[in-house]
DNA sequence: ATGGTCGGCAACCGA
């Protein structure tokens, strides 16, 4: 089974470039991020001629979280179960033998801004979301944009970046407490070398071409999934479009 | 050291 998760900046923008994902790699679930479109909106017809189940929720402009699938969800929710619920950056889906959580978690934009706090927050509610509803011998896979780079290799300049929102302690420390839930990286599982990278910040466009990332993206196991995990890659495929997204597609194998 | 680019959507906000 092939699962992906791709932020995909603008699902209207990216839908040819996630049809041919699609068509290439034969996903059994994509889970993606940032779609940034009201549901009325959503490409759904799309994807479902290309043969997927689609579960989606989103709002005008900012957020929104949607996951494609080859056999059906039997049960689909969204948001935490208190306020704010933000129900466009979580989405869960159960399938036999199977969940999935898919997140698009706080970018936090700046140390001092609120919104900061707000994120480091949001990994404790999930956190204690995972308590409620999942034991470790659940066949789960949490996945998504995790807006942190983990460890000093999923940045390219670690040293400098100590004040970033998605690399600072306190950001790290917090998605470290919900991945101390039981889950294991999927892609650090087969891939304990630094340099590979999941987002490139076009705000400066030196760093995209010279390939300096973060590895913000992941895709998650409970450990009886992770023991089925034979393979983890990363598809750079998006940023040879004529229009790359910032993120590019992460795909664990089970 | 600074600022650089996108996407949505119609002026800036968010990343």
């Amino acid at each position: 089974m092939r699962i992906a998760t791709f932020n995909v900046n603008s699902v209207r923008t990216r839908e040819g470039i996630i049809r041919r994902w699609l068509d290439e790699h034969q996903p059994d679930i994509l889970a993606i991020q940032e779609t940034k479109v009201t549901d009325d909106l959503f490409p759904a017809a799309s994807f479902e001629e290309a043969g997927y189940h689609v579960y989606f929720r989103g709002q005008k402009s900012y957020n929104g979280v949607a996951l494609l699938s080859r056999t059906p969800g039997l049960e689909v929710g969204y948001g935490f179960d208190d306020e704010p619920a933000d129900a466009s950056r979580l989405q869960w889906v159960r399938f036999k033998g199977l969940h999935v959580v898919n997140t698009y978690v706080p970018q936090g934009r700046d140390i001092e801004h609120p919104m900061y706090a707000y994120k480091i927050q949001w990994f404790q509610r999930l956190r204690a979301w995972f308590d409620r509803r999942f034991t470790k011998r659940s066949p789960l896979i949490w996945l998504g944009d995790m807006n942190v780079a983990h460890d000093p290799i999923d940045v390219h300049n670690p040293e400098e970046r100590k004040k970033h929102v998605c690399y600072h302690n306190d950001a790290r420390a917090a998605f470290a407490h919900c991945r101390d839930w039981g889950f294991i990286d999927t892609f650090r599982l087969h891939h304990p070398e630094p340099g590979h990278y999941t987002f490139y910040d076009y705000r400066n466009p030196r760093n995209v071409k010279d390939g300096k990332g973060w590895r913000l993206d992941y895709i998650l196991a409970s450990p009886p999934m992770a023991r089925r995990c034979h393979n983890a890659y990363i598809d750079v495929a998006p940023r040879l479009e004529p229009r790359p997204s910032d993120h590019v597609v992460l795909v664990a194998e089970f």
